[in-house]
RNA sequence: GGGCGCUUAGCUCAGUUGGUUUAGAGCACCUCGUUUACACCGAGGGGGUCGGGGGUUCGAAUCCCUCAGCGCCCACCA
């Protein structure tokens, strides 16, 4: 078989994805294997991947992969989401360009629209997953507006409302004036920004006193209900119960007192504004002031805002600025840097505003999400720190405000009738008017007499049930894919959004199924750039991840990606790592190639160093599997990659492919061979989950290999009992072999030149020079006594004593001063261990095994230490 | 303002309940080397006393206190 010299990841990755779709190896029914299951974190339907999805589903990817060898019957199920804002934003946007504006079409007109432009942009990042070489059961896919999973949407919503755990509330909200809708409080940006503190004069009624206000919304006047002071302070307490006169609009308002108020900042007076402001707001429900609402949806005011009605917020803030001024009203502007919420989405700046909003009670719905993560650990979560951020979120949890006033996403399943006060919820028009006319009233409501609520579900409210519905577990809690499935195992997200979703996922799986979604969360760093900024489109420092996939091979890209990111930890992303994973692979391609090459003699016996190196690779092999078995069970990903990452290029490659390397015309013995690709075999399948397609390639073209099924399915290495006596005794021969290979870079000797390597007998140490051979591995080893030759060079490992027949050019003063300086360093050591011994606290409070360990370092250092003396004597 | 966390080689990080030699890894760096798998390589090497200070202990990078610096989350003061 002919080995291309160089591994072509374009073709090669093409060919075994089709191979392993074409098998339908990704796959999943229902058996009776043990279930592995993920759901993916549904990615924005329009989204393009970038450098987060690349790690988020590597990481899944590995996971599956690693299951699915271990005989599990793996499924992960691939699918997108709707993302009501961003897409609706995508979508409004794209319209405007093509002068169509939102609030002049319908919404049926306007779905239209955003469906087309999900047709045309959606699903490309599934077929870039399949780039990565994700292996998701893609005829598993799910998209959260499918008919299925809106209908499961609605269905929960139906749940928890005849729970009455739903409500329609007033509630001040933040108002995005641009895109016209609410945005959570999780979804505003407080930013510092420079603005300004008027202070405005109010005049107070039967008095001649004036009062200073200062304030950052002049605008907000119109909508003033109250003055509020501070009940203790001397400045004001004569005017508490008088009323202020409001400038311009010269509405009389009560002066009332809050210990609310801050003595110390402006003028220590405050304007309440209950309509626009989240404290003033609290401070009328308290003190039951009037609520003027001076804002149109769009932020240009209302009629309260008399001649200044039909104009922005921000225009009239410097008009009636101008006004204050003209009337003396103003007494001074300050600069003043303060924080201004802007949404995420359109950086409009925030208007509180009161609203009519669904919400759903989360007070009561909470507990097991708490004690099942943080008490009994049934859920938990790599790494745990984060644990800590999620209790204080269920702690203080508040309602969640589940409407959006958009029109891309589910619909609020709530049918208005009569006088549009009272309401039914219902999947559709049709199973409304059947509630409502079953109603005793007698009164029958024809379709025309209903609305439905023209909001739509927050998009996590979709997302929450994702572990469930897409087994269709909400529509049909007893069917046997939602029974096989679910719990599912493992969840790979970011922390940022451990609120949005993860936690209501927990809340929702109690609720729905009273089991957890879930049992392991793994949380991914955020990748950054090398200078730790965050990848964006501003600073064009995020990478075109098909490119890097193109350029440097999806394993390649996969390798470099997990190589530096332990769970929890920004990932400081930078193309060099895709090279180191690419300089691996072409490891691994050169491995096969050189082991290929290798003709077998079928009468040669085996060579005793073959032998033994591949007893010591075999346990090395287990050992490494051992750890990273333990590493997979507790996800340090990272360290499953650095271990096997060291074992298959140095132990495998710089070692055992050194030792078993035929000389300059000769073959190799047919049982070392084989043996040696039993072992390569089993270096494959431990990569397989980290560099899937050209583990697969050279599996296949392995010689000998009889094995025709594909690696993707072939099962993980079952763990061997091994000596780990072998392991640490080839650590000896290394130390050996590393110690020759000093000598001749002192010496400068090439390694063409042999040596030859004596051992001296020591009777206080096993004299057997068979087991030295075979712990130097070095069949020319010999036995003998230095007074045999004039001049030697000697080194000591682990208290044998070696030493090499020295011919010419051999320089006694520097092999003098090296052996002093090794007598320095262990003198050094024997004190600090004697010292030790000789404290009584130690010697009497450590536990013996401790004390029994010093006792035999000072042994095990005299002896070197004498040896060495020993060495100088002789060249002296 | 409230909460959580971090500070170990040039960089990114390990270091499990305090005790395997005088702290590890990968990358980077330096030196040497074209021996027919690989220069996307090989061999070798330098480099940290674990942010500062104090304490507990026979013994601390590991536990406690304190100072300094950094980061994240929540709330957001007219």
């Amino acid at each position: 078989m002919l080995i291309p010299p160089k591994y072509n990841h374009i073709e090669i990755e093409k060919k075994w994805y089709s191979y392993w779709m074409k098998n339908n190896l990704f796959k999943s029914i229902p058996n009776d294997k043990e279930p592995f299951t993920i759901v993916i974190p549904p990615p924005n339907v329009t989204g393009l991947l970038h450098m987060g999805h690349m790690l988020n589903n590597t990481l899944q990817d590995i996971l599956v992969r690693r299951a699915r060898m271990l005989g599990k019957n793996a499924c992960w199920v691939p699918g997108t989401d709707h993302a009501s804002i961003a897409t609706e934003a995508k979508v409004v946007e794209n319209l405007k360009k093509k002068g169509i504006n939102k609030t002049d079409i319908s919404r049926d007109e306007f779905l239209k629209h955003a469906w087309d432009w999900t047709d045309k942009y959606g699903g490309g990042i599934l077929d870039q997953l399949k780039k990565l070489g994700c292996s998701c059961d893609w005829d598993r896919t799910k998209f959260t507006l499918d008919d299925d999973m809106y209908e499961s949407v609605i269905k929960a919503f139906e749940i928890l409302h005849k729970k009455g755990l739903i409500y329609r509330g007033h509630r001040m909200i933040n108002w995005d004036p641009e895109a016209k809708t609410t945005v959570s409080d999780e979804e505003v940006n407080y930013i510092e920004e420079d603005s300004s503190l008027y202070y405005i004069r109010y005049l107070i009624e039967d008095s001649n006193i004036d009062l200073e206000i200062a304030t950052t919304r002049p605008e907000t006047i119109f909508g003033d209900t109250a003055i509020c002071v501070n009940p203790n302070d001397d400045r004001y307490k004569e005017i508490i119960g008088k009323n202020a006169i409001v400038p311009i609009c010269n509405r009389k308002v009560p002066i009332i007192s809050d210990n609310y108020v801050d003595l110390e900042f402006g003028t220590g007076c405050l304007k309440v504004t209950p309509a626009h402001d989240i404290n003033d707001y609290n401070l009328g429900i308290k003190h039951n002031l009037e609520t003027i609402d001076i804002f149109n949806e769009d932020a240009t005011l209302n009629i309260h805002g008399m001649h200044y009605m039909g104009k922005d917020r921000f225009t009239v803030r410097n008009e009636i600025e101008a006004e204050l001024k003209k009337n003396n009203l103003l007494i001074k502007k300050e600069n003043y840097i303060h924080n201004i919420g802007r949404s995420e989405r359109t950086n409009a700046v925030i208007e509180p505003r009161l609203s009519k909003q669904w919400f759903l009670k989360m007070n009561d719905i909470t507990k097991p999400a708490i004690d099942n993560v943080l008490k009994d650990e049934n859920i938990k979560f790599f790494p745990s720190k984060f644990k800590s951020t999620y209790k204080y979120w269920l702690e203080n949890i508040k309602d969640w405000n589940i409407s959006r006033q958009l029109s891309w996403g589910h619909q609020i399943p709530v049918f208005y009738y009569g006088d549009n006060e009272d309401y039914v919820v219902a999947m559709n028009k049709e199973h409304a008017l059947k509630k409502i006319n079953n109603f005793e009233t007698g009164k029958k409501y024809k379709e025309a007499d209903l609305t439905q609520d023209n909001d739509v579900l927050d998009t996590w409210f979709s997302s929450w049930l994702w572990p469930i519905s897409v087994f269709d577990g909400i529509r049909n809690p007893d069917n046997d894919e939602i029974k096989y499935y679910y719990p599912t195992q493992d969840l790979v997200t970011g922390p940022d959004i451990i609120f949005f979703w993860v936690a209501r996922m927990i809340i929702s799986g109690y609720e729905f199924r009273n089991e957890k979604p879930f049992s392991n969360v793994y949380f991914t760093g955020i990748v950054r750039d090398k200078l730790r900024r965050k990848m964006s489109k501003q600073l064009g420092n995020s990478p075109d991840a098909i490119k890097l996939i193109e350029e440097y091979g999806a394993d390649s890209v996969r390798v470099g990606l997990m190589l530096s990111s332990a769970a929890g930890n920004d990932l400081l992303f930078d193309e060099s790592l895709c090279q180191q994973g690419k300089n691996f692979t072409n490891k691994l391609w050169n491995a096969l190639k050189l082991i290929n090459g290798w003709e077998i003699d079928q009468k040669k016996t085996q060579p005793i160093e073959n032998k033994l190196a591949l007893e010591w690779y075999n346990s090395k092999f287990n050992n490494t599997l051992e750890l990273i078995d333990k590493n997979f069970d507790s996800y340090r990903i990272s360290d499953v990659l650095m271990s096997s990452y060291k074992l298959i290029w140095d132990d495998f490659c710089s070692w055992l492919l050194e030792i078993l390397k035929p000389g300059y015309g000769d073959k190799i013995d047919k049982k070392s061979k084989t043996e040696l690709i039993e072992l390569f075999e089993k270096n494959l399948k431990i990569l397989h989950p980290f560099m899937p397609f050209l583990t697969e390639e050279i599996y296949h073209n392995i010689p000998n290999s009889n094995n025709s099924n594909p690696l993707t399915t072939s099962p993980w290495p079952s763990k061997e009992n091994y000596n780990i006596s072998i392991v640490e005794e080839f650590e000896t021969s290394k130390e050996i072999i590393s110690q020759i290979r000093n000598y001749r870079k002192e010496k400068n000797i090439s390694f063409k030149t042999s040596l030859d390597l004596y051992f001296i007998p020591n009777d206080n140490q096993l004299n057997n020079i068979e087991i030295i051979k075979k712990i130097a591995i070095i069949d020319k080893l010999e036995e003998s006594t230095k007074e045999n030759f004039d001049m030697v060079t000697s080194f000591i490992i682990k208290n044998f004593e070696f030493f090499i027949p020295l011919e010419d050019g051999f320089d006694k003063a520097s092999e003098i001063n090296k052996l002093k300086k090794e007598l320095d360093y262990n003198k050094g050591f024997l004190k600090s261990v004697e010292n030790k011994l000789k404290n009584e606290n130690f010697v009497n409070n450590a536990p013996d095994t401790v004390v029994e360990k010093e006792k035999q370092k000072i042994k095990d250092a005299e002896q070197k230490i004498e040896s060495i003396k020993k060495s100088i004597a002789e060249l002296s």
